[in-house]
RNA sequence: GGUUCCUUAGCCAAGUGGUAAGGCAAUUGACUGCAACUCAAUCACCAUCGGUUCGAUUCCGAUAGGAACCUCCA
């Protein structure tokens, strides 16, 4: 099956052609450690995430590496305020982050690397840069990326370095040959820094990732990187030019970029306080919830956050809840096995996500089986062994969009129980039979 | 100023050159001891104006409104 994704490096809709047959290497730009992450932070995460889970149901082998930036301004900034080191605050948001990953139910990547890591790759990859003539160092001590020297700078984003409106709105550095020039090396007097042929300092951070992704893959070119949309300039660009710089590479051969979370219309920013934290959302509702209203929306749309499409969206998800936990109650009533089931999502399914990750669509093939499951859960003798069918078939397509969606394991008690509701019932005991209801009702086996 | 992008029913949201998926909400009906759940039915002239076309919501142009990037940012 073709997958077509939406290349950002020429803004169309591309069929994937993997560098190795089977295999695919994809890069996504993880969380700078200085804070808790936003739910923004979370997007890319699930995009992700579903393609991942997508290419191996597809049988690809993925390699997937995402970075913990751990060397930034604002971690050495944060550390001097609290008084602590570095590490000690990249160490503190990283496990934050993880338990947000885990409770979105994503998958961990196979690597991720650390600049702290590679520091000396960075430093060897800057000082080729500059012998080549592809950097400077100026008076202040920082090193810069040359943009004049390659070409095709501006390829991915369309930014002309020849425009000089760039000042318009924001101080140029006047050491810089051209405006679009970009740090590779920070000479810093405070906070960690380390040692290179050119200076005490720090990495800047598009020479971090473009690095990072050298050293984990040991290529020079892999198949998709990702991230979200506002990386695509200058993050992204500045990390193509200077593959291209040093080994005539453009990185990747597909570049996505997810679209934003808007929180009540607004762009979510610290300096507006017009943010929503992941752990806040986490623990205020679910990981599912956040992952269900991100799936129904395309990726590169943006989704907006509100309390009114947060319940719209859990109306959605409860409705999905309430059917999958039916379904599996009604199999182990017959006395079948729940578990351990293999089966494989639907074709239309696999291929509405091969559509440049078509979420959406994908929902609705998940509504229509349900829809399905549920009218026959109204026969008057339910058929097993097409709800059998059609419960694992459900589960198949839930897994690879990662939706955690719980449903009771019967206990022995909980079979006795509903005989005795039933009894009750043809007894015409409401009484006792609404007391048992309620009960069952609680474990998620009747509604 | 430059560069991208968006505008589909009360709400969320797919999608297509041949007269619009799905979900939520709402209304009606079926089922039920009652309720819940579920199922069925109903519910859109696809921002405006031009152009191309046998035919456009879908392509092109303009207008209006909105957003993002160009500065750290998912």
């Amino acid at each position: 099956m073709d997958i077509k994704l939406f290349n950002g490096l020429h803004d169309r809709l591309e069929t994937f052609k993997p560098i190795q047959p089977g295999k695919v290497t994809m890069y996504v730009c993880g969380p700078t450690v200085y804070d808790y992450v936003h739910i923004g932070n979370l997007r890319p995460l699930v995009v992700f995430d579903v393609l991942k889970k997508l290419f191996i149901a597809l049988g690809y082998q993925v390699h997937h590496v995402s970075n913990y930036t751990d060397i930034d301004d604002r971690i050495i900034e944060k550390a001097q305020k609290e008084k602590v080191d570095e590490v000690t605050i990249a160490k503190r948001y990283i496990q934050a982050y993880q338990e947000d990953v885990a409770k979105m139910n994503a998958l961990l990547p196979d690597q991720t690397p650390t600049v702290t890591e590679h520091l000396q790759a960075m430093i060897t990859f800057i000082g080729k840069l500059i012998k080549d003539g592809f950097a400077y160092k100026t008076p202040s001590g920082d090193v810069f990326f040359r943009v004049n020297k390659v070409k095709n700078y501006g390829q991915l984003s369309h930014v002309d370095i020849h425009e000089n409106k760039i000042g318009a709105r924001v101080e140029v550095n006047p050491d810089k040959e051209n405006p679009f020039d970009f740090v590779l090396w920070k000479h810093t007097t405070q906070g960690i820094k380390f040692s290179a042929p050119f200076g005490e300092g720090r990495p800047g951070w598009h020479t971090e990732c473009v690095v990072m992704i050298k050293e984990t893959f040991k290529q020079t070119l892999i198949d998709i990187h990702g991230g979200g949309f506002d990386l695509k300039f200058p993050h992204h660009e500045n990390e193509m030019a200077q593959a291209q710089a040093a080994y005539q590479s453009r990185l990747a051969n597909y570049w996505l970029h997810n679209g934003f979370i808007n929180l009540n219309a607004e762009k979510m920013s610290k300096s507006t306080g017009n943010i929503f934290l992941a752990k806040d959302f986490l623990s205020t509702y679910s990981g599912p919830l956040l992952r269900y209203v991100l799936l129904a929306t395309h990726y590169r749309m943006p989704v907006n956050i509100s309390p009114l499409i947060i319940d719209n969206a859990q109306q959605e998800l409860k409705k999905i809840q309430i059917g999958v936990a039916q379904i599996a109650s009604y199999i182990q009533l017959q006395g079948a096995s729940i578990n351990n089931q293999k089966a494989t999502p639907p074709e239309s399914f696999l291929a509405t996500l091969a559509d440049d990750i078509n979420t959406s669509n994908a929902l609705t093939i998940i509504h229509q089986y349900l829809k399905e499951a549920n009218g026959l859960l109204r026969q008057s003798h339910p058929p097993l062994d097409m709800l059998l069918n059609r419960f694992f078939t459900i589960q198949a397509m839930l897994s690879i969009l990662g939706l955690a969606i719980e449903f009771p394991i019967l206990t022995t008690e909980d079979h006795q129980l509903y005989k005795d509701y039933l009894q009750a019932k043809s007894n015409q005991n409401f009484g006792r039979s609404d007391e048992i209801r309620k009960i069952l009702h609680q474990r998620n086996i009747l509604f």
